[in-house]
DNA sequence: TCCCCTTTGTGAAACCTTTCAGTAAAAGGT
DNA sequence: ACCTTTTACTGAAAGGTTTCACAAAGGGGA
């Protein structure tokens, strides 16, 4: 079924019908409903590829993840950013073509994805990954990530984790434990990033409080809930005994909260928690997650704008940073209201009011 | 950059070319290594396009959900059929466009979607969303659907359902809360597909039991966390008070659990809860939820292997149903072991001993 | 030395669509 | 009635690759 079937079917010419589907404005009314009808008749629709190679357009759109499908997917966050880009291409019949390192060729699938652009999620302009794309001339946008010669979005997060650190600090807490992503391989002494900002972010709290942030209090482990739990299970082990911890993901902080509680200790009393990004999930744990919030759906949208754009008009590349803005809920001992959360079974659980604090 | 360029270059025709990345086996060694070379000065990649429009491969599997992006993240149970599809898909290095029905129109995005077959997730055969595919040809599985004409994939929703009721009855629960999906609006009377089976699993067990289950303990939610609790918040503000609930989907049972919880209802001592899906999350919660497993992981990659053999081979069509399995944790008190978890802040708690049953 | 078979490589068609320049006819202006 | 626009449509090129039948060169056996 091609269109030089429906256009002999339908008296016309293959330049037609393509007409009749793209623009019918072009061709006369009548024309053009025995044209789809012919189409209809003959159960034609056209060949995507075909299309796409004509056109320069594919009407889809390649998500690059930094993680395998499987993290992906265990970490809000990303269902979160994606849940972003989504809602841009939904509105303009753009589809969704979502690519991580897993795949056992990842250089080769990223040459290969019949995409129109790229949203890159956590890796930088320079990262091994990104070249195919550039090859290609495929445009891109960068988020969380640096980039030069593209559009990158990201959040304020060294503000962010620095606000986080400074309320711990000030509320007088002295071995506070970080949990931090594991280095992608290719980094790993360098802290770039995401995560070198968010270290950074801590680091520069715990200088103006003059407290040291000893080597083996910075721990790294998987964004996932069991990665955060075990690397709170083997500090402790370890003999650490932190009254607090800064999480640069809330999902790992959520999994040392469940490491805590496995261990005997209550969060806020014992243990004050302070995650970072916010996910639909940490207003709905017990406790309630204190966090950083960052506007994740924006994050997603923003790009994906600023993705189109550039390829529909060429537009001028940007660099966008967003707000972040610390929310303290019952993981920690909330600043003006000190109400502990009552939890457990048979009673009545009350959110205390979320007290909110801009970073900037 | 096109290969004419690579073979100018390379002093070869474009067939060589083409040779040298496709089948190397069939030019000298030493003319491959040219061609590589002048490919990789040019910085020369494949157009993806005309490689699909050519070979009538594009190396991209569509997988078609049954529900808007945001709630299909919002359901772990979508995330781990994913994952098992991305586990085969992966290593073959074919790659992932997923569509959902949000897309303003659907129907465009299936056809023009440059796959070389789909995987479809919830819907059935003759399900609207299908026939753009059919139309195009495009071979597809079905998983948690009822398909004549193509493979379909799925579990023994009935029998895992009737093992879950059948429980709850044996234990003298006479009230129990049905929660189950909202209708698609095409089959709002039907008891069709998954939900279908499912409730017929439930209804059997009463039948056995002579306990009528009434019109007004069926109730539909969304597939969410939120959908779960607010379908029991609602039916318990309208004076039901029942002492179980059977959820068709964990993640709704775990709504129901949390809006039990603000209710001040203790589980599972004054609402027994069963679950179905056996979603990771289920094991984790507090308290555990007992439900009705079943091989998620395994339904994707049946699913995927199965397409993709008939992509290859045209391989025969076939049916799959994969077993279930009911399991007792702890939002059930236990048949074997009747220890309630400890729950609470500051306790040790101790996840009971798993009691298993298969559902035949 | 002759014939046949491999090896190595080529030319051109095919894949199916969109687009661009252009034509014929109808409409509009004076 | 003649010229200019506009409308409605067409023919053919272009997009970049793979594939298929075929050719040239080299090798081996008798």
């Amino acid at each position: 079924m091609t269109i030089r079937d429906v256009a002999e079917k339908a008296g016309v010419s293959m330049a037609a019908v393509s007409n009749a589907f793209n623009d019918p404005g072009r061709l006369r009314a009548t024309t053009v409903e025995r044209i789809l009808a012919a189409a209809k008749d003959l159960g034609y629709a056209a060949n995507p590829h075909a299309r796409a190679l004509q056109s320069r357009r594919a009407g889809v759109l390649g998500v690059l993840f930094p993680q395998p499908i499987a993290s992906v997917f265990a970490n809000p966050f990303f269902a979160a950013v994606l849940e972003g880009i989504g809602s841009v291409t939904d509105e303009r019949g753009i589809s969704l073509l979502t690519l991580s390192p897993l795949e056992s060729s990842l250089e080769r699938a990223i040459a290969a994805a019949p995409v129109d652009g790229f949203v890159i999620i956590g890796l930088d302009e320079n990262h091994a990954e990104v070249a195919p794309l550039r090859k290609r001339g495929v445009p891109f946008v960068i988020v969380d990530g640096d980039a030069e010669s593209a559009s990158s979005v990201n959040v304020d997060d060294e503000g962010g984790a620095y606000a986080a650190a400074d309320l711990l600090l000030s509320r007088g807490h002295r071995h506070i434990l970080v949990l931090t992503f594991h280095a992608p391989p290719d980094e790993l002494d360098k802290d770039l990033g995401v995560r070198g900002r968010r270290l950074r972010g801590y680091r520069k709290a715990f200088a103006k409080h003059k407290v040291a942030l000893k080597d083996d209090h910075v721990v790294r482990a998987f964004v996932t809930l069991d990665g955060g739990d075990e690397a709170f299970s083997v500090a402790w082990a370890a003999g650490l005994r932190p009254t607090a911890v800064l999480a640069v993901s809330d999902i790992m902080a959520l999994g040392a909260i469940r490491a805590a509680h496995r261990l005997g200790l209550g969060v806020p009393e014992d243990l004050e928690v302070i995650g970072f990004d916010d996910v639909p999930l940490a207003a709905e744990s017990l406790p309630p997650l204190s966090t950083v919030h960052q506007p994740i759906h924006e994050k997603g949208s923003t790009a994906t704008r600023l993705l189109i754009r550039e390829l529909d008009e060429g537009g001028p590349r940007e660099r966008i940073v967003l707000p972040t803005e610390l929310i303290l809920r019952g993981s920690t001992v909330a600043a003006r209201d000190a109400r502990v959360p009552h939890v457990g079974r048979g009673g009545t659980y009350r959110r205390p009011d979320v007290v909110r604090a801009a970073t900037r």
